[in-house]
Parts: structure tokens; sequence; C-alpha cells
DNA sequence: CGCTGTCTTGACAGCGTTGTCAATTTATAA
DNA sequence: TTATAAATTGACAACGCTGTCAAGACAGCG
């Protein structure tokens, strides 16, 4: 099949005049090589152009530079992003990466991911959310031993590693700058309950009405499901009410699309009728009419993120943890001043 | 590291009572086997639950499992679809897909590929659109004998494996509804001149107008480059023309987005002055006002038909060509009777 | 200078499979 | 029935690397 030989450690041993062992030690980066040596055998390996089996490093080492990034996402835009991120730390730092949609209904969730597990025999997982909230997933793979990193948790448990941004914060000061503009009436669309993460983003906005003194109007707080259908349902129930906000704050962009169609349609404008705002500035929110406010999580870096606290976890190294991933207010025409 | 020791062929050889070469045969699902054995075999492989080591065989066999899914594609709504379908056929396979995102710009783009396809011994590949035009990228696969698969290439070569829709039908089908609508003066914008599978677009348009007895106006037919910057551009043109479209046909969503904006911004309406078209529903489609008419391709269908063409190629095994993949008409609000 | 302890290096046995080739069993033909 | 061909099985050596352990080199000390 594949015929032309591979260079292997015996080449680069042979050309640095040592034995394959100290070679292996090199590529390892082992302690206790003499500098000299190392640097004989990195340019040994230079010259050959070698690339070490990984194959054979696994089966003789037991352990395989694989990770899975598992997720459940309607949203191709978010999970992308993500994986960019991923992606490009893994493929810098020679790890692989096994992408694996998964449903987070599925009954059989946890044996399908064992059995991922077991087949590709990777060694450390990436969970996006809703998968990030799975406690049963979770205590498998800690169970098995499988080191994870959770992108987006709704709780931040206290043994397990993950990547947040400041949700509450931005929410916090996107319903600010709502009331910066005049409205108090603002109404709150929520996110999938099943979706932990987002309740941050209603917490955001109820700390910001109530630190502007602003009575909290249950009324004006629907919960949503996430999809734009879900936003058309949810726009036509603030419709319905006595007393309409002017303001609307949908915890995703979809619903927030959802809610503008339903404006849109029973003949009012944005902003001048409503103003919306929605979150994760998703490529639509540019093209809608207006184009929408909202909010941008740094995903690939929080990809990035992931992965580098994963791999250290694999590696036993410690990382800081003090790096603060920001997502940042996307102003545009859908606010208005009242 | 991972102390559990993992079940071998060895145990399922001894389970079964037969030797470890026999255990192989099964697994390989190699000829010249008794029935019995076979059934033996794989009752004790079930018992044990035994999975092959996948390293141990790449690095006997000498062949590895894995393929690569190289993309550069600004819309991760295409991607993501494709990736469904090659992830979920591959994973059934029991191949491993590593994904890879690259600059179709990047003057070292052969370097880095031949250092990807070394590093991951990769063993096959599938290539998205535009990499599926790169000419010396594919001279390239072929020189080192990686079996590849092209999605949506420009020009269908005839020594590559390939799987593509029929844009051109479908663009004609979309032209001939507007004809049907009565419209006699429909724009067309094109797609990026790097993404020779859109021309294909362009001439269905093109017969559609001529089999409709429709003068070709030139001025009607408009470079684009794919993104919604560039749709507002030509929007812009569009508008300045002495003699106005009644319908604008563009070769993807997001320019037709760009045009749907510069119209509304004139202050006119859609479909009433304008009827628009787009290609590829993406999710932005049926959000836009009015909901925009397209054309879906089958993406996880095509993604899934590329990974068993690649691996029907590599595995030796021929595979009917036979399947035609359809995009259908998604018909929506904005396109107009006139 | 010799002794001890620490660095540095290497020999060699696996890791769990598949490939090769030879041995054994079974089918077929005479 | 026997000879021969074909089908079926197994023994064993790779595959390219890391882990283990022991040997050699070298420094520090009295």
């Amino acid at each position: 099949m594949n015929k032309k030989k591979q260079t292997t450690i015996h080449d680069v041993a042979e050309k640095a005049g040592v034995s394959i062992k100290t070679v292996s030690r090199v590529i390892n980066k082992e302690t206790n090589v003499r500098k000299a040596t190392i640097s004989k055998v990195q340019s040994a390996i230079q010259d050959l152009n070698y690339q070490p089996n990984v194959f054979a490093q696994s089966l003789a080492g037991g352990r395989t530079r694989i990770i899975g990034l598992i997720y459940d996402n309607p949203n191709p835009v978010y999970i992308s992003h993500i994986m960019d991120g991923v992606l490009s730390y893994c493929y810098q730092m020679e790890y692989a990466v096994i992408i694996h949609p998964c449903k987070f209904e599925d009954r059989d969730l946890l044996s399908v991911m064992s059995e991922l597990i077991k087949k590709t025999r990777l060694t450390g997982m990436i969970l996006t959310p809703p998968l990030s909230d799975s406690k049963e997933l979770l205590t498998m793979l800690d169970n098995i031993e499988i080191p994870n990193v959770l992108i987006s948790p709704g709780s931040e448990d206290i043994n397990s590693n993950c990547v947040t941004t400041n949700d509450y914060e931005s929410s916090k000061k996107m319903t600010q700058h709502m009331i910066k503009n005049g409205h108090r009436k603002i109404a709150f669309v929520k996110g999938h309950p099943d979706h932990l993460a987002v309740n941050n983003r209603a917490k955001g906005y109820i700390d910001a009405l109530e630190e502007g003194g602003i009575r909290i109007n249950n009324e004006l707080i629907i919960q949503g499901y996430n999809s734009y259908e879900s936003g058309i349902k949810c726009g036509k129930k603030l419709l319905e009410l006595k007393e309409r906000p002017t303001a609307i704050f949908a915890a995703n962009d979809e619903m927030a699309g959802g809610i503008i169609k339903v404006i849109t349609e029973a003949g009012m404008s944005i902003p001048e009728d409503f103003s919306v705002a929605g979150f994760d500035d998703t490529p639509i929110t540019q093209m809608l009419n207006p184009p929408l406010s909202t909010i941008r999580q740094p995903l690939e870096k929080m990809g990035e993120i992931a992965a580098k606290k994963l791999i250290a976890q694999l590696e036993g190294i410690t990382v800081s943890n003090d790096q603060r991933l920001e997502s940042t207010l996307v102003l545009r025409e859908s606010i208005n001043t009242i």
C-alpha cells in the first residue's frame, strides 16, 4: 500500500550518532539530556525532516494525543468558531481532534459517548453547551477518568475546568444601555431552559433594572426556546400585552429575529416603535433590518483556551487561570432613544 | 497513565479457541475463513466487547483509516452541513476525520497541505470549494498518491472523483420561475470568480433566458464576490441602471441580503418593486424581510456521498456513480408576479 | 586520589496488530 | 482409494516507538 518507507527514529539516531532512546528523549522533551546531545539530535531531525509516527507513539506509550470536541448545537456559526480555535491550537500542539455531533436529548447519550471514547481512544474532551450542563455526562467522564473542559457551562463547578465569558456583565451593560436611552419598560426573552448559561443573561438584565431603580415586571420576562419560531411566539405574546414594552432584549439573535419579524408584520417598525437587542452576533444580525444590536462572544478565543486548558491537564502542566474573556457590545441601529 | 488493560486480540483468540491471526482475518473481513469460525470469533468479540486498537492496526498494517476534510469557507453553515454528512458516515465506517481549515489564497497552501498529510498520516482527502478548484493542489495530491474527492468543483475533471448537484438546472428553474411570473428584465449577480462552481449558476440563468426568448442584457449581469458587502455594492450598481431590472437573482444568499438591504434603504420594497432570489438557503433567508426565495443544496447528503466515494476508493471498492443529488427550489415571498 | 552520588546514555523488551509463509485440513479429480 | 489442488489456519517476525533498568560518565567530597 504505502511503499515509500518513512524515516524512523533509527535513521535519526544513526545520523546523530546516538541511541534511539536518546532521540526519543529529545522528542519528548525529557530531562537529563545534555544540551549538546539535544542539538545534535534536533539537527538530525531537521535534516531528515523526521516526523515521529504517532501510531507507534501511542501504541508504545499508551497515551494518545487525541481529544474530542462534542456538540449539539442548532447554531453552526457558534460551533464553527469554537472549532476554529480548538483546531488551530491543537494542530500546533500536534493533537488530533475528533469532532462529534450528538444529541443532548438522546437517552443513550452516555453510551454513545463511552462508545466514542472507546472507539477513538481519545484522552480528553471539550464539551460545548448544552452538553457542558449534563451532570450525568460529567460524572461519567470523571468516572472513566477522561479529563474535560467545559465551554460556558451553566454553573461553574468546583472541580471542573471551564471557559466562560462575562455573559452576566455584558447583558447587564446592554440593559443599562437601553435604560440610558430612556427605556423603562424593557422585556427580556429568556433562552432555552436547558442551556443554563443563558440564565446568567437574565440575571444581568434583572440586576441592571434593579440598580437602575426599575421595578421588575414579570410579565415582561418570557420564556423562549432559542429558535426563530420561538422568537415569533414570544414576540406575539409581547405585542398582546396591555402594557407593552418599549424595548426587547432577547437572549439570542434567532429569537430577536423572530421578534423583529412579528413587529414588522404588525406594521410597526424598529427602532421607532420598539428597540430590540439580541445576543451572539451571528452573521444575520447585520443583515436584519435594521441591523441588530447584539453581544459578541470571543468564541474562537474560547475554543483556543479550552484546548489549552485541556492539553495542560493532560500533560500535567498547571496553567494560569487568570485569562479573562470579554464579550463585547455591538451597538447597531436597532436601539432607539426615547 | 492508562492502567486498565484493554482487551486485546489475544483475549479474543483464546476465548474463541483460534489463533490471533484468524481473529485478525475476521476483523478485516478477509476471505477464506470458515463460516463457523467467523461466528465463533464474532461472538467472542461481542462477549468481550472487544475493539481493535487502531494504533496497532495502523502501525502493523501501514494504512491509517484517517481522512482529511479541508475547507476555506466564509460560510460556516455550508461547511457544517457538509461536515455532518462526512462525520456520520466516517464514524459508522470507523474512519477518523481530520478537519482542517486553510486559506485558498495562501501561497504556501501546498506546503501547508503536505505538512498536514505528513503529520496526520491521512490517506485520503475531501476538498470543499473553492479548494476543490485548485489545480496545483490536485496535482500535488495525485503526485503523492492521496486519493481525493472534490465537492462541487468548477469543472468535473475526468480522473477526479467528485460530488456535485444540479446547480445548473436549479438556477435555470429559478430563472424560469421568474420568467413565468412575468419578469423580463432579470439581473444576475455572479459569485466569486474563484469559485468556479458558481459559473454553472450563471449558465443556468442565461440558458433560461434564451429558452424563454429573452435577450441577454450584459448590463444586468454583474460580478459579485459572495459577501454581504459585495451584495450591497452590486445592489447599488443595479439601482443606478437607466433601465432597472424587475427581478434580481443572486448567486448566494449573502449577496441577496445585501441587495435587499440597498433596496429597502432606498425606500423601495420587496417584492413589490423588485423580486429577489438567492442561493443556498442559509438560515438567514427565512429571517429576511420578506423571506427570501432561494435554492437548497442537499449538503449533508453531499458530504456523506463524498465520504462514501473516498472510502470506496481507499478500500479499492467500486461504487455506483449514479446517485443524483438534487437541489431544490425554496420559494418564499420575495418573488412577485407582474 | 579514591569514593559516592548524580547525570547521561543505551540495550532491550514490549505495545497490539498485520504480513508472510508454512502447516494443516478439506475438497476435487482420477 | 489415492493424489493433487484448494481452502483454512497458525507461528512468528515485523511495524516504530516508549518504558525499564542497568551501565557508563562525571562531579563533588574527604
